[in-house]
DNA sequence: CCATTAAATGAACAAATGTTCATTTAATAA
DNA sequence: TTATTAAATGAACATTTGTTCATTTAATGG
């Protein structure tokens, strides 16, 4: 066989691109090989290249669209603008939302910075800084109108965070909670722990 | 040569593990070759296998290890047995501490799971679940008595878990804050983030 | 001091790796 | 309809992989 029927550049490449996120998710980059990506896709090895210059290049592309989906999406999500406790529980509800929807991409962005050879990195990491740097923001603008009580903004900004992204690591579909009740916890936490009044902040949206 | 001068078999095997606790960090399980860790302790491939059946075994040894001795040190912590506010905030001074002090075997916990081979992966994941138990059990006291304001005794663990372990992902010790300085902040937030009045806790140690 | 054991070497192994290439066939544009 | 381009195949490649083994030398117990 040589080329199938109904095959296009644009299908195959978006099924490289899935069968990687499920594979790399799942063993991490190293651990796939090229062939192991092929088989999952349905293609021969050689035929990955048609899409894809190299195996680091299939990550590097996961990576960055990915990346670059969560900073779009963070860009349309409504109270963001708003004073900093609403925005930042638009950020901590945005987050866990888009995270556990998207489980796989963001356990590889995160786990796999260190797979991407010097040019890819610092891409990557420049998309990473900047979604760091909207919770920071929130964070230090509360902060100086004594809104929120914290310490400090880049340590808080990067714990807060992590406890959302870990989310994660454990969150199964099937599991107790529902996507929407982990939603609410993790929301309720972050307010929480920057010292913010939470159910203030659902009062004013209601009243609002 | 053959059998190196003063060369003695505890001393070469704790040389591989610490060579494979400072490359499975730097670059993952799965990316770190029997050569290149032979290499890293200034030996030959083959005398790898005088001190561990396996690579597998290597990784293995290095999380059961590690494991071993974070539950072996928190046994000893001073206040985890007090009432569930005191408790929690020895366990998160005790996590952060720990962790910052030894980032990388916390990190290779934590990312190479699954890199754990069926059986090895049952002895380390029950490790772990006995350390997840421990603050699922502090939070699950304080919420019963009403002292801590949390919606789920074990999403709030794990989130906070991961909040504090997300402290070995960026800390670096030549950074703008102490180990010390961070520890406070991540105390505090963990004492806010469950509703718990962190200063009044300060003021019972001081007064008790 | 000598026999035994433990710890190293270096060469070798089959299997798996990422990538290339000549070839074939389908989609597409003229 | 035909010429060109794009997408697939399967064989081949040089390396690298984890592991084994015969051999050598140092440490150790009687």
């Amino acid at each position: 066989m040589a080329r199938r029927v109904g095959s296009t550049g644009e299908k195959t490449a978006r099924a490289i691109r899935d069968a990687a996120i499920v594979l790399f998710a799942e063993r991490g980059y190293a651990a796939v090989s090229m062939r192991a990506l092929a088989d999952h896709v349905g293609i021969q090895v050689s035929a990955l290249y048609n899409h894809f210059e190299t195996k680091q290049d299939v990550l590097a592309t996961v990576m960055v669209e990915h990346l670059e989906e969560v900073l779009a999406s963070w860009e349309a999500m409504p109270g963001r603008n708003d004073d900093p406790e609403r925005a930042l529980e638009a950020f901590a509800r945005f987050h866990v939302r888009y995270h556990v929807d998207r489980q796989r991409e963001v356990f590889i962005s995160f786990m796999e910075l260190r797979s991407l050879e010097d040019d890819n990195f610092r891409v990557v990491e420049a998309l990473r800084k900047s979604y760091e740097h909207e919770i920071r923001d929130i964070l230090e603008t509360g902060r100086k109108r004594g809104i929120f009580d914290i310490k400090d903004a880049h340590v808080t900004a990067m714990a807060l965070l992590a406890m959302v992204t870990g989310v994660t690591t454990w969150f199964k579909p099937t599991g107790r909670l529902s996507a929407q009740e982990i939603e609410e916890v993790y929301v309720a936490m972050v307010m929480q722990a920057v010292g913010a009044d939470y159910q203030t902040a659902i009062d004013q949206k209601k009243a609002g």
